[in-house]
DNA sequence: GACTTTGTTCATTTTTGTTTGAACAAACCC
DNA sequence: GGGTTTGTTCAAACAAAAATGAACAAAGTC
């Protein structure tokens, strides 16, 4: 049977408002230089400027973008601790809120971008001291050596300075 | 006239041997962190693993890669402070040698890659600011204007960690 | 001036990473 | 059970970024 023509907003083509656009754009670039996905920006972007939360099918209506996107970016910015689930009695959707603390999502991307690079690099140095040894030529022996020396300070400044960032930023 | 064939070593296809193979791979891994072209870690990694300076053609050489990614490769890492020219008398070509101090590299990242990021994301909070002006309904106006507000806060956040972050790094 | 060497530029190709959407699973409803 | 809604997965399509290499410029050599 046939519906009433303007039931809803219809929203197929409905473009997102100039403010939550320009947002939307601001955070699209933010997580480019944080190497992240477009979509991640995005889908933050629309949250942060959002005054209710949203589920995956408003994401999906009001960005414009395939559903498997909108799942995806939602579960890196869970994993991230970028937002959370709000649950909303009256409907069985997941509703999304962003965090908006600068020390959460700081302290999210740390754990889960850089700790695992610094950890992963730290091994790879220890792998290379090893490999070091084999060397015969005493002088290239000891150049490689000094090398390696600084790589491994690097990563103590690495490690060192994160929870010194997340306190600045923690304020 | 002909030269005589083992003039040079060859090298068309001399791998790169087990050491320096591994500290390339180990930068490459680095600078796809920082989100730079995977070409600019293994320039990088030859030349901080390698005692002697090399010319732009040992870098193709060795590393086999075409002139193009070579030239462009040493040109960002020297816009980065990451590498610089040693003149060489007696040889036409330039040389190259990698800046090993972190405070350097990283204080080269921080003016080439992030400073223009926070700069141009000021600028468009600035944008957004006016654009909420003309918001009518206030209750909505109220929250935009708090979550821009809590976006300059967390530019003034970044732009105060730089430099703390280059003093903890400066070590 | 003709030739060689060194390095740069940039249009094209290749690679890498992201998005899509169809198929599927899970949970709920009647 | 059959039907609906909500969300996930993943192979394929697509888009963005990087690498290539041919053409070129600059500077040196004979």
């Amino acid at each position: 049977m046939m519906q009433p023509m303007k039931d809803r907003p219809a929203a197929v083509h409905s473009a997102l408002p100039p403010i939550e656009r320009q947002v939307v754009s601001f955070f699209v670039d933010g997580v480019r230089v944080l190497g992240l996905p477009r979509s991640i920006g995005e889908i933050y972007g629309l949250l942060f400027i959002s005054q209710e939360s949203l589920s995956l099918d408003d994401l999906v209506e009001r960005l414009q973008i395939s559903k498997g996107s909108a799942s995806q970016g939602l579960r890196m910015l869970k994993n991230l601790g970028a937002v959370r689930e709000v649950e909303n009695s009256a409907d069985r959707r997941t509703y999304y809120q962003p965090a908006v603390e600068l020390k959460r999502l700081a302290g999210g991307f740390i754990r889960e971008q850089i700790r695992p690079h610094l950890e992963s690099g730290k091994s790879k140095i220890a792998q290379l001291n090893a490999a070091a040894k084999d060397v015969g030529d005493p002088a290239k022996r000891q150049f490689i050596d000094d090398r390696l020396d600084r790589l491994d300070a690097w990563m103590r400044s690495g490690t060192q300075v994160l929870p010194i960032l997340q306190k600045i930023l923690g304020q």
